[in-house]
DNA sequence: CGACATATTGAGATCCATCAACCAATGTGG
DNA sequence: CCACATTGGTTGATGGATCTCAATATGTCG
């Protein structure tokens, strides 16, 4: 499953000039500061942003409590799914959590774009099929793992998360409470 | 979102014939008993099954134990999506829990056809984005929900489910044990 | 009827959340 | 440069949710 993103980006570089110009053309760059929101809470995800450089996260609230449902690094395309999928008001929050660059691609051009371009449209699936996968990894943790095997997984997969990223996101984006984090980093 | 389903039925109903008659050209029909496999774990899902009348699910097997991932009802799509996707064995299961009814479509003739009828290629992109958000959801239960607020949610939105499938399989759904989902249900 | 699958109920153990106190590092205004 | 606030993390005590194991009940089908 994670060749897959090798698949898409063998795909992406493989592209015609004419589709890859018309790609670029819809899509500009962008610099956001640490803690700034790229999307808010009942706004409508008109944008997908694509991390060129540093960290973001998706969450939303539930009770008043953040609920961190993806990290972003380097490469990673980060939208609010069903708010850009229906063009409907989100429920999620798109937060840098550092200092961070995009490359920003609109909703409306891009769904232009894959009307002239069928191999934009072939893409989109792609991207959309590694997200069902990706989730259905994450629910499979959920429905089976303990918080300690949970944790145990992340770090092993990706490392890097637990250097950058605060605990109390981790916990969040784990499904268990700061404390229990804390206690089980302590054991290992 | 659950009326993302209905735009789909209506871009099917809209395709222009020659695109439909392509579909059908690939889809066949066929029945299978209760308690039949439709896909076994080490097998490549090289189809997919529209079901037209009866129950199934998917599940896969964790510690021997199974865990049911999908419950299919009429106008459900089953597939082992990241074994479909990929072509690559899969790890679960896909099993007739009645005596059903199913139109079958072969992966690799509704590849071709995707080429050929671009239209084709967006309904298997609408397909991917509703499987996403119905995960998307799926995993918000498990993130935030307790186990009785995760059935009373199934009972409310698919009240059918509790009446043809049984609890031993609803409660693996749901990822709580059998004992627990009967205490639930008890209390209510 | 017997046999096997399905569901209920009880008792005890385990995992994890919550609440609360405390600690360490960082940053900011005076 | 200090005092203090803020953020992020740790640790302890307790309770609740849920699991596991075991016994029993109910249902279903040949």
């Amino acid at each position: 499953m994670d060749s897959y993103i090798e698949r898409i980006n063998s795909f992406i570089k493989n592209l015609d000039k004419e589709t890859l110009l018309a790609l670029s053309n819809i899509s500009s760059e962008r610099k956001f500061k640490k803690g700034d929101l790229l999307l808010s809470e009942n706004e409508i995800c008109r944008k997908s942003y694509l991390i060129l450089h540093g960290i973001a996260r998706k969450y939303y609230l539930n009770d008043g409590k953040e609920v961190t449902t993806e990290l972003y690094f380097e490469n990673d395309l980060a939208v609010s799914f069903e708010s850009y999928t229906l063009q409907q008001s989100s429920k999620e929050y798109i937060e840098a959590l550092t200092d961070i660059t995009v490359s920003i691609t609109f909703y409306e051009a891009f769904q232009e774009a894959k009307i002239k371009y069928p191999k934009l449209l072939a893409l989109d699936l792609m991207f959309a099929e590694y997200y069902g996968m990706w989730l259905e990894n994450r629910l499979f943790q959920f429905h089976t793992m303990s918080a300690t095997d949970r944790y145990l997984d992340l770090i092993k997969k990706s490392p890097h998360i637990v250097q950058f990223v605060p605990l109390t996101i981790i916990a969040s984006y784990l499904g268990i409470s700061l404390e229990t984090l804390s206690r089980i980093r302590a054991k290992i």
